[in-house]
RNA sequence: GCCGACGUAGCUCAGGGGUAGAGUACUUCCUUGGUAAGGAAGGGGUCACGGGUUCAAAUCCCGUCGUUGGCUCCA
């Protein structure tokens, strides 16, 4: 083989040979025309590059199209770069900060100077890059000195891309080109405008450059882009059933929860069909706990500040938390519990434990009471008071990994009873450049985080790790899932700590009748009920699962004279645990019918003349309509599959 | 906390210096109806709150509170 070949690896694991300087492009091109189309870039080496640029050794190439999460960042940060032409073409003389492709799309912060900007220009916008994009520019990428690139920018009169210049180093430097507009920038791009067939502007926002509010806001406009027409209109639809299953929307219209400016912000009100909801939830999660060995503690909503000094959550959060209470008389000073692991830790110390007595799993539905910023507060999923599904494991060193898989079994069938299938664990480690923000021992927090890493591994979980992400007592595994909209939450934590047996001087007596110190485990299935219920609120779209419902099922009667029979009616089905009000309202069933239709109550259960003849009643289910008449018994028998079904292990 | 937008009936929203509006929900009456809206009448608002401008403010201005989209934060 000559010089002047290379050898290319593909993902299948075939190696092609190709001429030096042969590109990502050329290379889908030798292989159909139709990938060629479709490439945006090229892995080359596990780094993303211009799907034009020459490879000029030997190098394992990955072509990458839509379908692939890189190939998607790169095609929205070109996206940014088309805006941002669009944008000078526009608006003479607007400054540019950082463009980035996001999750969804991308964004571009712009310093407008003088002028206002409003939301209406968005379409203006939308159109000029349209057009711009139909000019299928090449991006083009040209390493640049630093003293170039200074001098251009100086130039221009752009101080944001001087400051990002100001950090890099000199040789490392490149911008890129497409028709008119030139930016700073690494790359890589996809190979012309022209791929971008589909552009929606969404909103505007101010942000700090550089995060900071001492500087100067910009206007952040978000965007998204599409190779096709049709995928901008799915994902415009997605947008719309997220609108439609917003949990603020749907927890109003369901009366499951409401706010009061006079309460306070950040303070749910759980109305009665939300506490009943929330109370299947709990009675469900300490049936499972009870199974698992867990015993239910409860603990006060306030404590001592000695106790968070102790714990030293008070030196982490103090400043910035609900400030002490102080009693009248002695001047003792109390926070609002943030927290439940220090009083449960007080828990275990109120008497001696040997070795035999671990594990010991404290569980309690303790009600935390955190200061979050005014700008924070959304809905159920960020508040200031709220509930944890909170249980602290209590163990010997050896125990943690079984402990820990314990752990992940009973999060794994909570979020199966409640319809979530797609999840991912993180597993979130300390930055190891950030030291100060943790406390403990390395040794600690290197146990803590392999007995993480190990049980994860050993239960086969789907896991990307995030450096820096663990709370400053401990690493932990968050799970992420996905609902039925593909968005992601995060639920439910499990949190090792070495740390505060540590500081609370928790012991054991070993079978050695030396003292040891226990281990202890957080973890929250749901991590609070507030959230959790938000979540599963948007995931069903109001539509719970029966065994959690509200309110199960309801009772029509065709008209007041058959209240008597529809009487008899509930109070069998109460019998089976079944409970639900009867719709005795003088309105028409298709009335009444469409009312429960609305309140997306899962039965409804019409009792007419025929039905009080045959000692029956006829069922429709909520959003498929009649399922034909059953006895009282019959249904009943019916209904509690449904539910066992759903619960089932 | 910071920047922007918003705040009119329980809910969804119109109005925009000169007597407060609609739909829906609610109440009463008529109707006793068979699988997604029967009819009529009626009650309900300090137009978030506090100041200011004006003969006159729901409307314009300022401030506060709250909601909301972001930013920063999240034990």
């Amino acid at each position: 083989m000559s010089d002047q070949q290379i050898n290319i690896t593909l993902p299948d694991g075939s190696v092609r040979s190709y001429e030096k300087g042969v590109s990502g492009l050329q290379i889908a091109l030798s292989i159909s025309e139709g990938l060629a189309r479709n490439v945006l870039a090229a892995k080359v080496n596990g780094e993303v590059w211009d799907a034009n640029r020459p490879i000029h050794e030997d190098a394992t190439v990955q072509l990458l199209t839509w379908n692939d999460k890189d190939g998607k960042s790169t095609f929205w940060h070109s996206s940014a770069h088309l805006m941002a032409e669009a944008l000078e073409a526009l608006y003479p003389g607007v400054k540019l900060g950082i463009g980035p492709s996001i999750e969804t799309g991308f964004y571009y912060d712009v310093d407008f100077g003088d002028r206002e900007f409003d939301g209406a220009e968005l379409e203006k916008i939308e159109a000029k890059m349209a057009e711009l994009a139909k000019q299928k520019n090449e991006y083009i990428r040209k390493d640049i000195s630093k003293t170039d690139a200074v001098a251009y920018f100086t130039e221009k009169g752009d101080e944001y891309k001087l400051d990002l210049l100001e950090r890099l180093e000199d040789g490392n430097i490149t911008f890129y080109e497409q028709g008119n507009f030139v930016d700073l920038c690494r790359g890589p791009h996809i190979p012309n405008t022209g791929f971008i067939k589909a552009v929606k502007l969404l909103n505007i926002a101010g942000a700090y450059w550089r995060g900071d509010e001492k500087n100067k806001m910009l206007t952040r406009i978000y965007g998204v882009t599409f190779p096709k027409a049709k995928e901008l209109a799915e994902y415009l639809h997605m947008l719309e059933e997220a609108k439609r299953r917003d949990h603020r929307k749907l927890g109003r219209e369901l009366e499951l929860f409401t706010f009061s400016e006079k309460v306070g912000m950040g303070l749910p009100l759980w109305l009665p069909k939300g506490t009943l909801l929330r109370e299947r939830l709990v009675n469900f999660m300490k049936r499972a706990q009870d199974k698992s060995g867990y015993q239910q503690v409860v603990t006060p909503h306030i404590g001592h500040k000695a106790l968070y000094e102790t714990s030293g959550h008070y030196e982490k959060y103090g400043k910035d938390s609900f400030q002490p209470i102080a009693t009248p008389n002695e001047g003792e000073e109390f926070l609002l519990k943030p927290m439940n692991c220090p009083h449960h830790c007080e828990i275990y110390k109120h008497k001696p434990r040997s070795y035999k007595d671990l594990p010991i799993r404290y569980a309690e539905f303790g009600t935390v009471y955190r200061y979050e910023q005014s700008g924070e507060l959304h809905g159920l999923t960020r508040v200031r008071g709220f509930t944890q599904d909170d249980a602290h494991i209590f163990c010997r060193p050896e125990q943690v990994k079984e402990e820990f898989i314990k752990v992940i079994d009973l999060v794994l069938y909570v979020f199966r009873a409640l319809g979530f299938e797609d999840y991912t664990a993180q597993i979130s480690l300390r930055d190891p450049e950030k030291a100060e923000k943790y406390i403990g021992s390395d040794d600690a927090w290197n146990k803590a985080e392999s007995a993480i890493i190990e049980a994860a591994a050993e239960k086969g979980l789907d896991t990307v790790t995030e450096l820096g992400e663990a709370a400053f007592y401990g690493p932990k595994l968050d799970f992420m899932v996905k609902d039925a909209l593909g968005r992601k939450w995060q639920l439910g934590t499990i949190q090792v700590d070495y740390q505060l047996p540590d500081r609370f001087e928790l012991e054991y007596i070993g079978s050695d009748n030396q003292k040891h110190r226990p281990v202890m485990i957080h973890r929250a299935p749901f991590g609070s009920l507030e959230r959790f219920v938000a979540v599963l609120i948007e995931h069903c779209a109001g539509n719970f699962p029966l065994w959690l419902s509200p309110e199960q099922m309801t009772i029509l009667p065709i008209s007041e004279k058959f209240t008597e029979y529809a009487e008899q009616v509930k109070s069998i089905l109460e019998d089976h645990d079944i409970m639900g009000a009867i719709d005795n309202r003088d309105e028409k069933i298709g009335r009444k019918i469409r009312d429960a239709e609305v309140k997306k109550i899962p039965f409804m259960l019409i009792v007419g003349e025929k039905e009080m003849a045959e000692g029956k009643l006829s069922v429709r289910k909520h959003g498929e309509g009649d399922l034909g008449s059953f006895t009282p018994e019959e249904f009943a028998t019916y209904f509690k599959g449904i539910i066992s079904e759903s619960l089932a292990q």
